[in-house]
DNA sequence: TTGAAAATATTGAATATTCAAGAATTGAAG
DNA sequence: CTTCAATTCTTGAATATTCAATATTTTCAA
């Protein structure tokens, strides 16, 4: 008698898992890279943000950058002490921050643009060009899904 | 005189973030379902992978589950707690620690499952079946890649 | 115009994670 | 054997994140 089908996948052939163990690959090697600087990857995403020279307010940010807003309170807060980032009250709604990079900022974005840089090249190298694409169009067609 | 070139892409063009981007969105999306039975996405990955019913030490466990071996400690005492796995030395090597599911870890990994099944028949119907095998094949591929 | 509801950002307490150090056991070289 | 290094897991202190509550400002309906 042949055993009854196999009805729980193993974890590993989730999409959320494979999704979790990629991101977390990615990311450890950009941090490494970035650690050159002494700077975490959510700080180079804020830099990256804000090196278009325009104000950004909290709230926008926080979503650009995939922080809740108590969490980026409190990473502003240490580049603010840092001088990478300063405040502004936005002057046609009070009630909100305008973030500015500083130009020690972007001359630490740019040094960790190039670092980052350095990373995708890797990637591009031992994954392939072909894939890379494919893969990136795949995900943003995924986020875009599940909105 | 044109302007130079843009030499620095956006963030949202860097693998690094999509893949946190939709990671994060996947996750929120799972932790939603799991909610119904109060169990963070740790502990199912953790009760899926020890309802193999063999006994996996922590190292192991750690590894498959993504979290490093303090947090996992914790996680586990929690886990012990509520009685869904309990700890067994290894009788073969004594600084191992071979964790085991219970009864009622079973029974709770069940309902899990099927929470978890749910997510994935939704994915598949809006993103459809054939983006989200190719969407899982290169990422296993790029897992593979990155090690 | 006024007052209630919504939007925005921050704070503080509770919770969780991480880093570094420690305890126990095993392995292996001398 | 004995000792020293490596492995495995846990602990405690430092750090970071999150939740709920607060303060401020704006919006909008009555």
């Amino acid at each position: 008698m042949a055993k009854p089908p196999k009805q729980n996948s193993p974890i590993t052939e989730h999409l959320a898992y494979l999704l979790a163990q990629a991101n977390r690959e990615i990311n450890r090697q950009l941090e490494l890279r970035l650690s050159k600087e002494g700077v975490p990857v959510e700080q180079w995403r804020i830099l990256k943000v804000l090196s278009d020279g325009e104000g950004h307010s909290m709230g926008e940010l926080a979503d650009a950058v995939l922080l809740n807003h108590p969490t980026l309170t409190k990473m502003i807060d240490r580049m603010v002490s840092d001088t990478l980032v300063y405040r502004v009250q936005d002057p046609n709604d009070r009630r909100k921050v305008l973030m500015f990079i500083s130009d020690r900022g972007k001359v630490l974005c740019k040094k960790l643009n190039s670092l980052a840089v350095d990373q995708e090249e890797h990637i591009l190298e031992s994954y392939g060009d072909k894939s890379t694409s494919e893969l990136k169009r795949l995900l943003e067609s995924l986020i875009d899904s599940s909105n």
